[in-house]
DNA sequence: GATTGATCATAC
DNA sequence: GTATGATCAATC
């Protein structure tokens, strides 16, 4: 089991680590129930930082290195040949999310014209395994526990309101004036800037059609969601 | 406490 | 700069 393979286990290749079944990769999460992100980082290898303000992603790539994703920064699944999504999600000890989660960046430019089963929203998050960790910005980074993964994939219910929220913001996007849009709008999903700063820019569409230069933007889950 | 806009690190 | 991983922090 994962936290009985020695550290030499951890500097094989993330491809020679990726898992090659749905249950060899649900036997190594379940495996990480449990375990401190002390402990966790210990089996990769890695340094807790002392909060997250700048390293926001810490734990998301912790668990990814642990469970041998393998897309890196590309546009697929991070377990490519399983089609499934790896996703931390921080929680309070109610199980409330304390956070919204970042599905994707947005094609201002085409989005509109794309069908919801193409999307990059629905391709995210068709099959997603969730790791939940402590969340409570009270508590000590090395001190959060992982907790029981899920696998999920959204049933007709929630894919209807995914869908509805989706085509209604991609709808506001395609007539342009994206900057009309802010993080009120959508019941279940949200748009927000994802950017490095509020300077940064991209290829959007203003309400005439022609391009412009906006704020770059994602498609975020509501914590209610 | 919840929400929205802003931001941080890193790989390529 | 664009992608990945998200959380921060001011304001509601």
């Amino acid at each position: 089991r994962l936290v009985r393979v020695s550290s030499q286990t951890y500097e094989m290749s993330r491809a020679a680590m990726t898992p090659q079944s749905e249950q060899e990769l649900m036997d190594r999460a379940a495996a990480l129930a449990g375990l401190s992100l002390s402990e966790a980082a210990g089996l990769a290898g890695v340094r807790v930082p002392a909060d997250l303000k700048r390293a926001k992603g810490w734990t998301g790539s912790l668990l990814e290195v642990l469970l041998g994703a393998t897309a890196g920064s590309r546009d697929e699944p991070d377990f490519e040949a399983l089609g499934i999504e790896l996703k931390t999600i921080p929680l309070r000890l109610d199980g409330h999310p304390v956070e919204t989660t970042f599905v994707c960046t947005i094609d201002l430019l085409s989005v509109a014209h794309t069908e919801w089963e193409q999307s990059r929203v629905f391709r995210k998050l068709r099959r997603v395994l969730w790791v939940p960790v402590h969340g409570e910005r009270a508590r000590a980074i090395a001190e959060r526990r992982i907790g029981t993964p899920f696998l999920w994939s959204p049933d007709a219910e929630q894919e209807a309101g995914l869908r509805w929220d989706w085509e209604e913001l991609a709808g506001k996007i395609g007539t342009g004036d994206v900057d009309s849009i802010t993080g009120h709008a959508g019941t279940y999903l949200q748009v927000r800037p994802k950017a490095a700063d509020s300077r940064a820019r991209r290829r959007g569409l203003d309400a005439e059609g022609r391009s412009i230069s906006v704020l770059p933007r994602g498609f975020y889950l509501r914590q209610k969601f």
